[in-house]
DNA sequence: CAGGTGACTTAGGGAAGCACAAGTCAGATA
DNA sequence: TATCTGACTTGTGCTTCCCTAAGTCACCTG
């Protein structure tokens, strides 16, 4: 997909131009810096979620991670428990460790023969604050009754959350932060970035 | 779906089982207190992130969403910035609106007649700790020159990072975590919780 | 050695997601 | 009045996801 730029002029107002935005009362929109700057200038192809939506996007990936942090590591238990058939979770399942998300290792129990169990890798353990980023959300938004289920820091006692955080220890909103090129930036002011 | 107590055991040694679980290598795993312990007793079929994933389980939804934080509102740029086609595009805002994630509201440039908009709901918004949750993942697993782009607490400066914290203020990791029935919690011991 | 159990695979089918191409429709511009 | 543009919708078809139902295959137990 190419860049949509020579198209249009790119002349309308929009958040995250440069004209006194501030002063608008647009908060919910991160400001575009350096080469970001028009939106309309550069293409998101090589975006990290859409990277990571290709890994992890669709519904039965994500609920058997979630089943691995819970401790599941067999597979009758994972598709017994995130409730999906058999072939599904089959599937679903070697696409993750295929993905390095997961790890099958053997294992043996006291006079059975030898099986296969499903482990978190380093690669799977890191997607953790993402889920509880979407059960936060799902907490907060669609369980009207409440979270059905709370994590707590063991020991401490108290409650988890998932939160922002700049590395002066600052918690942006939204509106506060700033987009800018990174390390893995393709090339030049034009086409994929993100 | 039932639970699958009654038809198997649950004996085996499981991660979060309290035979002196604290001396096993086993750290990535959320430990289940109360009610939960045994995973074998209990479905997770209320969970949040189920519910969540209902939502906003697929790719096109989250990437929307993404430029919605980037500033887009208006329906070609969604279309041609996400990179999908028109159709796809119409359905899955339309969706979105309809879940209370973006609003539709009309709006008028000088010498244009009245177009629509869409704009970010709280809703929506509170959604972004999660996108950039699975970016960073993105960025630190499936961008091997790095990230593409990044986020900064503008003015400050600092780069900005998604991070599980404790009430108390500690960071914990997965294994210190403690997963227990909350108050939206299905009746009984038996089955629906989490 | 017959039967169970765990971990799958195969077959077959419905629904959702997505793309391309083309049409519609309202209002501004020429 | 004819054309353009933005914002869609409609038609068609592929591909992915997910289901049920029914094998298979390697052990382990009786």
């Amino acid at each position: 997909m190419e860049t949509e730029a020579k198209t249009r002029a790119d002349t309308r107002p929009e958040a995250g131009d440069d004209t006194g935005a501030d002063t608008e009362a647009v908060p919910q929109t991160v400001r575009m810096a350096g080469r970001l700057d028009p939106r309309g200038s550069w293409s998101a192809d090589a975006c990290s979620i859409g990277r990571a939506l290709d890994v992890v996007g669709n519904r039965s990936a994500l609920l058997l991670l979630r089943e691995a942090f819970y401790g599941t590591t067999r597979f009758d238990d994972f598709a017994t428990r995130v409730g999906i058939s058999e072939p599904s979770a089959a599937a679903r399942l070697r696409q993750l460790v295929a993905e390095g998300l997961l790890e099958r290792e053997p294992y043996q129990e006291a006079g059975q023969r030898t099986r296969l169990q499903y482990r978190l890798t380093e690669k799977g353990s890191e997607l953790f604050p993402a889920l509880v980023a979407i059960m936060q959300w799902g907490d907060r938004w669609l369980a009207p009754a409440g979270s059905p289920v709370t994590l707590a820091h063991q020991g401490c006692g108290q409650p988890v959350h998932v939160e922002l955080r700049c590395a002066a220890g600052h918690h942006p909103s939204v509106g506060e932060l700033e987009l800018s090129v990174g390390p893995g930036a393709g090339r030049k002011g034009g086409s994929a970035v993100s």
